[in-house]
RNA sequence: GCUGAGGUAGCCUAGCCCGGCAAGGCGCCAGCCUUGAAAGCUGGUGGCGGCAACGCCACGGGAGUUCAAAUCUCCCCCUCAGCGCCA
């Protein structure tokens, strides 16, 4: 959420901020933040004035007890307290529900360097890498070409579990899981702590950390328990340090997350196509850092310039852009993404997300930077990209490496992780038989 | 799943039986002392509201009883241990 002490004090400044996300709604909200905020201080004061009365009267009686002395004046006294007590708590504990649950739907208030715009068509292209025409052009759609290998089964998958879900068999997990390898080691190298987070998230943590919409349209809840199943291993990161301060000597720490995601996709493009790049089920390397406020830009560069490095390495062509603010997301102060050229679809499509949350994740979360028991703590401020999402990378690599005796020409910086070898495939026949 | 023990400030612990201003230790900060440091001594060290004086809150969460709840009652959550089950 968004520090209420800068609404308070310069509301003016955030509605300024607010409305290059050019969503009206924003601006209302804002100002139901702020009457709500006022009328529950209000309340608060009025609240303390009695319980002062209370408690005024209550050491009284106590001393007038001990003293041997009558009580019932004050006992008299003291009788119509609770009641008035408990009724100006109520109106206290309504205003202070509400308040709080419009200004958890404020967004984060967006970086000056964000490009103003509606939606995703007026990202702006920061940077582009490789080449769009010297890639070979796979005849068909990737997941007809995979079945056809049987290095995947998106029927059975189906017949099993529902759209959007697959096998990956072969060749193809042995690649899946070469690219996690190659990530982890790769941020390993640059100071990242490899994590294994929990797969499932409690809803308190969660609601800190994203988008309250997102659990109606991604999220997948467990039945009979309070948690859900994650949707990026960001999300129990940023909640490893929930209610905690942080060493400020400490930071910035650098996190590799490995999970596998979990993702309804409601709406949207749906998971109507056949194949890996829009699926419920994907494994992710992502980067997490939590650091100093004032070295969340450089370290947003740096994280970019992480996931654009590892593309080069795998040869994939790419574009970065600068996420509009039509388009940034709720969470994000900042956000690039990083495009892979996709050769049979003749487009760029999003491969990596990598965004600064500044302070808006770590304050709901309770998270603090500072010395224990010394004054002066501030919030932290946190970021996420992804390193590499292996579904829509395996696509990628397919596209553009798949070559016509179905053989699959292994990235040289995958081959470590595979002995060595330059090719995957031929296909052979399939175990079993047609489902 | 069963049984038991727990949840108190950044950390550790007392207080709970028997209701009456949440105590102590560690750590940290400042001052005194010192050539300097340590030790020692003194004072600080959480959140909310308030311009401030100050007030209020904070004992896992919620409800109840009471003039008054860390303390009594009820419900719930979490952690740990043992047992059970289990890859």
């Amino acid at each position: 959420m968004i520090d209420i002490e800068l609404l308070r004090s310069d509301r003016a400044r955030v509605e300024e901020n607010l409305g290059r996300r050019r969503n009206p709604a924003l601006l209302r909200l804002v100002a139901e933040v702020f009457e709500e905020d006022v009328a529950w201080r209000a309340t608060v004061q009025e609240a303390d004035r009695v319980r002062a009365q209370r408690n005024t009267l209550g050491q009284r009686i106590a001393a007038a007890r001990k003293a041997g002395e009558t009580t019932d004046a004050l006992l008299a006294e003291s009788k119509a307290l609770p009641e008035a007590l408990k009724e100006v708590e109520r109106r206290e504990a309504e205003l202070r529900r509400s308040r709080d649950q419009h200004l958890a739907r404020i967004p984060n208030l967006l970086d000056p360097s964000v490009p103003y715009g509606k939606d995703d068509t007026e990202n702006v292209v920061v940077a582009t890498w490789g080449s769009r025409g010297t890639v070979g052009a796979a005849k068909r759609p990737h997941g007809e070409a995979l079945e056809e290998l049987g290095w995947a089964d998106f029927e059975r998958a189906r017949r099993a579990s529902g759209a959007g879900f697959y096998y990956l068999e072969g060749p193809l997990v042995l690649l899946d899981l070469s690219l996690q390898r190659f990530a982890l080691d790769f941020l390993v190298e640059r100071g990242f702590t490899p994590v294994v987070p929990p797969f499932m998230l409690r809803r308190e943590p969660y609601e800190a950390v994203t988008d309250l919409n997102d659990f109606e349209s991604v999220m997948y809840k467990v039945e009979g328990e309070d948690v859900y199943l994650i949707a990026t291993s960001e999300h129990p990161l940023a909640a490893l340090y929930q209610g905690e301060i942080l060493d400020e000597e400490a930071v910035p720490i650098r996190l590799a997350g490995l999970s596998v995601n979990f993702r309804r996709e409601i709406g949207g493009h749906g998971v109507d196509q056949k194949g890996l790049f829009r699926v419920h089920q994907f494994s992710k390397v992502e980067q997490f850092v939590f650091c100093r406020p004032e070295d969340s830009p450089k370290i947003h560069e740096e994280l970019r310039e992480t996931a654009e490095e590892i593309f080069r390495r795998l040869e994939i062509p790419y574009r970065v852009v600068n996420v509009c603010t039509g388009d940034v997301g709720t969470i994000a102060a900042k956000k690039y993404d990083i495009e892979a050229w996709f050769p049979r679809q003749q487009a760029y499509r999003e491969v990596v997300s990598c965004s600064n949350c500044t302070d808006y994740q770590a304050r709901s979360l309770g998270i603090r930077l500072g010395r224990a028991g010394r004054p002066g703590k501030v919030v932290p401020h946190t970021l996420n990209s992804t390193a590499i999402a292996t579904s829509r990378a395996l696509v990628a690599i397919v596209e553009q490496h798949l070559q016509e005796d179905g053989r699959l020409e292994v990235p040289k910086v995958l081959r470590p992780y595979l002995g060595g070898r330059e090719h995957l495939g031929p296909p052979r026949p399939r175990a079993h038989g047609a489902p």
